[in-house]
DNA sequence: GTCAAGTAGTTCAATCTTGAATGATTAAGG
DNA sequence: CCTTAATCATTCAAGATTGAACTACTTGAC
């Protein structure tokens, strides 16, 4: 193995800020929306998938695909979503091994409910430290970051 | 409640990437850490932690402050690592409340074991994605919104 | 000094995640 | 067709996390 190539100070300094500030974000954001909608960040991100998807909804694979968490966690997380009638399950006709995760209703208004807070505490604890003429750069890095992990 | 003023386009494609790279990140980063040394980015990061502080040891809030993750987290993963004999806890005599976490000599090995592999990976997952140019704007957003939730 | 309030750290039960194993179905090649 | 390999989704047990409750100690006010 060759010398470790280091990382610089400025690398380092965005490794750990990266690495923080998803930390600190994710539980923020999950006991802010917990404490508003009972809902975790997780079953937000889910519910804004399914409510963009055409009919609301969408094959387990591709919302794990989405996601970007493994079939079980997703499997389970659309248990509790079904549990509480946010969501529904239906078979697939056009290949059997498929499941739809569909939005109901109840799950639709919740969303619609639980938006203007949620989008409160991400202006509160991302955009509001967050420089207009940062975005194009975070926008390169964090999504060109996006395409290499989602392969 | 006021109107919610909505994400914009470019602050929505942030906040999909942030999220979307966090979760993706970590999972790989795991993974890959887990093969090569049996420890997760979370242990890692407490190794790191415990060695840069002089002495190389550190009171448990601290640890849990830098960390920021809960403390109770915090507890149970240097129970892990003191198990594995990486980690030692030591009573600390100035506060009969508090404990130190000290890295032992086998943890600061696997440390230095590790580190290579887990540069190659930082490296692979995200530098190798993030132009030089864009490093300032990174270092400008995650610091700030870091310093934010800090508090 | 003494009491109330605050801080450090751990523990426990409930909940959630992981990863391998499973069952069921489809796809691809001969 | 038939077989093999791949895909879709779920299940289960083991392990991890959460948040509240708890013990022990310190601080500050009177």
């Amino acid at each position: 193995m060759s010398e470790p190539n280091w990382l610089s100070d400025d690398e380092m300094r965005v490794w750990r800020a990266f690495i923080s500030s998803s930390a600190a974000l994710s539980t923020a954001m999950d006991a802010s929306l917990q404490k508003s909608n009972g809902l975790k960040l997780d079953d937000f991100e889910v519910l804004v998938h399914l409510s963009e998807a055409e009919d609301h909804r969408l094959r387990m694979s591709e919302l794990s695909d989405r996601h970007l968490h493994s079939k079980s966690r997703l499997s389970q997380r659309i248990d509790r979503l079904e549990e509480r009638g946010f969501v529904n399950r239906e078979k697939c006709d056009v290949d059997a091994r498929g499941t739809w995760a569909v939005l109901t209703h109840n799950g639709m208004r919740l969303l619609e409910a639980a938006a203007p807070a949620h989008l409160e505490h991400v202006r509160e604890f991302f955009f509001d430290h967050i420089e207009a003429k940062d975005i194009p750069a975070l926008i390169r890095s964090l999504e060109s970051v996006v395409e290499e992990l989602r392969k």
